[in-house]
DNA sequence: AGAGAACTCTTTACAGCGTAAAGTAACGTG
DNA sequence: CACGTTACTTTACGCTGTAAAGAGTTCTCT
C-alpha cells in the first residue's frame, strides 16, 4: 500500500553496486549478516507480501535481528531498495534468440521481460526512469540495445526504441500486476470489485442522458463491461491481450522505422558477432 | 517519497464520485467544509509539494482543522485519493482536432496527456488500471476513444488502441516528472546526480573487461552519456524527445493496423458527428 | 598480557503516519 | 427548554525510518 519512490546517496548506492565484495572487518566481532542475504531476503518479502510489507523491521526479523542492525550493512532503506531492483534484474532471462532477427527478438525480449515484471510486481512501484546503473541492469540494457544492433541505426536511435519499448511492457505489465493485486490489496474480490460497479455502469449505457454525454464508449458491445467470470479472471486476461495485441501494433511501427532510418551509415551500430554473445560476465569494480 | 498504491471501498467511492452534493444535515452545527474544497486542497498540496505530502493532517490544516474532521467528509485517504484523480481529470484538455483525421487527433490528444501527467505527476504515483471510473475520467476515456470511431474498428479493438497510447504516454510522462523531480526528491542536482555515476561509467566504456561484457552499449556515441549542460536539462530533453519520437512509431503501428483491421463491418464503432461533439457536460447521479 | 580501537548489534527514543474511540460544543426540531 | 443530530477536537495506538547511545565481542598494538 505504501512504496517508495525516491532514491538513495547515488555514490555509496553505485559502491554498493559495483564494489565487490568488501575485505571482511579486521576487527570486532563477526559479520552475522551479508548484503548479499539482506538484500535477497528484501526481495523474497516483496515478491510474497509487497514491497509495502518490505519494513526495515521485517526484513530484519528474518535474521532474528532488529532493523536497526541493517544499518551496519545498508546506509538506509532507499539504498536498499536501489539494490533490490538491481540484484533481481540478475535473474531476467536474458537469452534473446538474435538470430531470428531483430522482430523475434524484440517479441522473445518484450514477452520476457513482461512476465518478469509481472513476477516482480514491486519492480514497477519503484522508480524506473531515474535508473539504478548496477551491472544487472547494464547486463539487460545491453541485452535489449543488441536487439537493434547491425540494422544501421545510431546509438540515439536505438537508445529511443528501447525506451519506448521498455515503456509499453512496463505500462501493460502494470496493468497485469493490478489485476492481479486487486484482490489481495483490497480485500475485495475482482467480481465484487466489478460487480458494485457495474450497477453504475449498467444504467449509464441504457440512460440518454449518459449516451449523450458518452457517445462512443457507450456504443461498444456490452461485453467489455460485463461481469467477468471468476475463474477466468477477465482483467488478468485483457491485460494479457492487450499487451498482446499492442506489442504488435509498436513492432509495426519500429518496423518502419527501422526501414526508413537504417541504412548502415557512419556512426551505426553494428552487430555482436555471434561467437562473442556468450561473453564473460565476471563483475568487478572499475 | 511515500504514496498509496490501494484504493478505497468501491461503493463508497463510487457514490462519492457520481452522487450529486449531498442534502445538507437538518439539525446540527452546518458543515464548515465541503468535499469538493477538500479534495481541491488535497489536490493543490500534491501539485505543489508531491503526493507524499498529502497526508490528512496537512490537508486538514489548510483549513485550521484536525485530521479526525476530515472523516466527516471522506472515508478515509484512500478514498481521497481516487476523489483526487477523478477531480483532476475535469481539468484535463479534451478538444481534439477530430475533423483533421485519427493521426492528428491522436496526436493531439498525446501531447495534451502527456503535458497533463507531467503537470500533476502525482497522478503518475497512483495505480492507474483499477480505474476509478469517475464521470471526468470516463470524458477522458470517452474523448480518447472517439479518436478512433468511425474507422471500422471495434470497441474492443478501441480499447486497446486506447490502452496502448494511454500506457505508452504514461510511461513517457514518467521518465520526464522524474527527471523533474529529480532535484527536488533527492537534494542533489542532476548534474551531481549524473557526475557521481559519469566515473563510473567513463572507466566501464573505456575498460576491455565492460567492452566485453556490454559490447553493444559501449559503442553507442559517448554524448549519450556526457554529463549534461545545467541550463538544459539533459534527462529532460532526452524524455521529452524520446516520447516525441516513440509517439510516432506507435502511431505508425497504429496505421498499419487500422489499415488492416479497419473494414466498416457488424459491429464496428461509427463516428460521432460533429454536431453532437459538444454534448451535454451535465452530471447528475444515474 | 593488557589496553584500547574497531566492529556488530540492541535499546531507547522521536517525529511522522492513518485512524479508532470518546468527548465537547453547536445547532434545529419536538 | 430538552433532546437528538452533527461538526469537530482530543487522546491514543500501532506502524514507519532512523538518530543516539550503549553493550558486548574480537582483533591489534604496546
Amino acid at each position: 500500500m505504501v512504496t517508495y519512490v525516491g532514491q538513495g546517496d547515488p555514490a555509496r548506492t553505485m559502491a554498493l553496486l559495483w564494489g565487490s565484495a568488501p575485505a571482511p572487518p579486521r576487527r570486532g566481532p563477526r559479520p552475522g549478516l551479508s548484503l548479499e542475504e539482506i538484500v535477497r531476503a528484501a526481495i523474497d518479502i516483496a515478491d510474497a507480501e509487497g514491497l509495502a510489507e518490505v519494513s526495515m523491521r521485517a526484513v530484519a526479523a528474518r535474521f532474528g535481528r532488529t532493523a536497526m542492525a541493517l544499518y551496519t550493512y545498508v546506509p538506509g532503506k532507499e539504498e536498499l531498495l536501489d539494490l533490490m531492483v538491481d540484484r533481481v534484474l540478475a535473474d531476467a532471462d536474458r537469452d534473446l534468440p538474435y538470430a531470428q532477427g531483430w522482430r523475434a527478438a524484440a517479441t522473445a525480449g518484450a514477452h520476457a521481460s513482461w512476465e518478469f515484471h509481472v513476477r516482480h510486481p514491486w519492480l514497477l512501484q519503484i522508480s524506473a526512469t531515474r535508473s539504478v546503473l548496477g551491472p544487472h541492469e547494464l547486463d539487460s540494457y545491453e541485452a535489449q540495445s543488441r536487439v537493434f544492433a547491425g540494422l544501421g541505426l545510431s546509438g540515439l536511435d536505438i537508445t529511443r526504441l528501447v525506451g519506448t519499448l521498455h515503456t509499453f511492457v512496463r505500462g501493460a505489465a502494470a496493468s497485469m500486476a493490478e489485476a492481479r493485486a486487486a484482490e489481495r490489496v483490497t480485500g475485495i474480490s475482482e467480481t465484487d470489485w466489478w460487480t458494485t460497479r457495474a450497477g453504475y455502469l449498467e444504467s449509464m449505457v441504457t440512460s440518454p442522458e449518459y449516451r449523450a454525454r458518452y457517445p462512443t464508449i457507450t456504443s461498444f458491445e456490452p461485453t467489455a463491461h460485463d461481469v467477468p467470470d471468476p475463474d477466468a479472471p477477465y482483467l488478468e486476461q485483457q491485460a494479457r491481450d492487450t499487451f498482446t495485441e499492442g506489442l504488435a501494433v509498436v513492432l509495426d511501427g519500429m518496423a518502419a522505422f527501422i526501414a526508413a532510418r537504417g541504412a548502415a551509415g557512419p556512426g551505426s551500430v553494428p552487430a555482436v558477432p555471434p561467437a562473442a554473445e556468450s561473453a564473460a560476465q565476471g563483475s568487478a569494480a572499475p
